[in-house]
DNA sequence: GATGAATGAGGATTCATTCAT
DNA sequence: TATGAATGAATCCTCATTCAT
């Protein structure tokens, strides 16, 4: 009521649904080349012509997965601006805070995250995207001397995000570990350094 | 007469390693299947058929490139094990250098290096590879008291990796920093952290 | 109550319409093949199941408008039988004025005529129709003496029929030239011949 | 011998002609959207990827057939210039000649003939080629009067062709008539027109 | 050691058409 | 009278791979 036109009506919306969650997933275990339109098309109960009702191509709807990771991810990175004039003894657990987000994103889209991050040809600029978000709040903090003032920071943006990377790959989507606990660790580790200071 | 059968002379020696030296850049730009056979040897000055006297299929090929990659790097790693009991002054140095060489063999073998670790599917078991040997290292180290005992070092050694293979690409491959420069800033950032001593 | 069944009422017949006049002129622009379904339904501000409702097939509504033509045609060359017995001195006239009709009747359904005159496969069919009637014509007036009788009047027909489907496509069609000119012209060419008389 | 490099070896040239062939008639009978790749390559004794090894699209062949056609045609009008100054009594003859000769073409390249003067896009701008050709010829016969000052000679050629393009369809491509026969027809109603000059 | 020629196998895409509402 | 949704059936084209020389 009230819409009208060629809006999509529902049966519609739920047979696109249905096309991109399986192709997310065989997206994300195969990679592009490996998936078959006929095989997510098979998935998620149609036939191949009704594949193009929603999605101009095979191209297209990789790339439609790859936005809609890109933006979320985007809007996860705005949300979690760190506000200035922090206390210096909460910061580490502002800092996790931010992280955790990002690994409870990554978790929360696994099949999103390794197109985004890992197969697409774009992950380069996604990536960049949130390197310079980190850059941009480790600059902040740097200024407010809450970190040394001899280290690059956007070198440690790229070392983060590395960090986060990997450790999604191998103990996030392994179960090893949850994001808090990745969070907690990695902001040990670089903010600390791995140097034994009671022995020095 | 001393040459029997299959034994390759010095003409198919060269053929065999300009379809290699192509193939390797090709598949380091388009990755594996938007490479093409006939691509590789039409750049190598040869014909589709010739291609198969060397390689028995592109996949082969490829798997040919990534071992290759796999047991050099396999040879950096072991050729750089740290020796213990070292003076406690010059272990960060000691670090640079072993970093600085997994760059500097990065840096001489960039097709290689993409296509190691980014491009074939056995990428995580080959970072599984190194990962294991930097934290057998760091543990060494751990127990010998360099290192702060409460942190996890497989975690580390995945930060580590995570960190090398950003800066491999955004830092190295750019031509930004030299693998002296890298190995450095992030020996500095991974022994001491981000934290400011000074005000601390 | 008084409709019964498929009675149709008129909005159908405007649909119906619609879809008609969309479809010739797509026929007649892109031809059979190049004429898609969903371009005229979404033309004619319908969709496709609507289409079926009205023509059973593509097929079927292109063989509709080439009736359509041929009927049209078969009519107009009926009622412009030349009467017998007629004054010479306006035998030029009659025949401009058979001639003029047709081209009228070109103008007038400029989509018909291409489709039915140049993409329909029946058009061979259709033009021998109007050769016939041409032929008939001429014959009669050959019998009369009005024409020499040492000429095939059928072939004369077929030339004419060449010479008026040139001359709608390249004059008429591109409003170089009208109707009445178009026929005088053919008359004067046909009638008398490109011969200098003058200097005979 | 003397010829080396990617040239093609006489067997593949045969492949090539052996498809063009079968195309020519494959289209020129069924058009190009009812002509299937799959069909060409069938009949001449090969598989589908063999017809990509020759032309690099159904559209490209098709292409290729209609230029051929289209060379062959401006070659033959280029050849048959009427030369000036001819005596009176053979201008029926040279032209006759000239006619007998497109005759001649279309006769020996039917299906040619069929596909860039019937079926291709292409085929009115062929038309108007020799549209130009025969216009420039009675041109200059009309300058030096030979003909009637009083027409407009484009519309004769135009006239011309649409004849020729009849005769050629009705009668040549069935075997009624010869080129010679047809041109002499020709020759005769444009030449002399239709009126009964001995009444007269 | 090399190639001209050919192909098996498959995959994306299109379009007319229909079903259920 | 009309449509949202879906599909059967093709067709073009590509690519790795091989055969015969």
């Amino acid at each position: 009521m009230g819409q009208r036109g060629r809006q999509k009506g529902s049966v519609g919306i739920k047979s696109k649904e249905a096309i991109l969650m399986v192709a997310a997933e065989e997206f994300a275990e195969h990679g592009f080349h490996e998936t078959k339109v006929s095989t997510i098309v098979k998935r998620a109960g149609l036939t191949q012509p009704s594949f193009y009702l929603y999605f101009s191509s095979k191209e297209a709807i990789f790339q439609e997965i790859v936005h809609t990771f890109r933006n979320k991810l985007i809007m996860l990175t705005q949300s979690s601006r760190l506000e200035p004039d922090l206390d210096k003894n909460i910061l580490p657990s502002k800092i996790a805070k931010g992280l955790s987000g990002i690994f409870e994103f990554f978790n929360d889209h696994r099949h999103l995250t390794k197109i985004g991050f890992f197969i697409a040809s774009e992950s380069e600029e996604i990536k960049r995207v949130i390197v310079n978000h980190i850059t941009k709040n480790l600059l902040a903090e740097q200024q407010d001397n809450y970190f040394r003032q001899d280290i690059e920071m956007q070198t440690v943006a790229e070392c983060l995000i590395g960090a986060i990377e990997r450790l999604t790959i191998t103990k996030l989507f392994t179960d090893e570990k949850n994001p808090q606990q990745l969070a907690n660790e990695i902001v040990d580790i670089y903010l600390y350094g791995l140097q034994n200071h009671e022995t020095n």
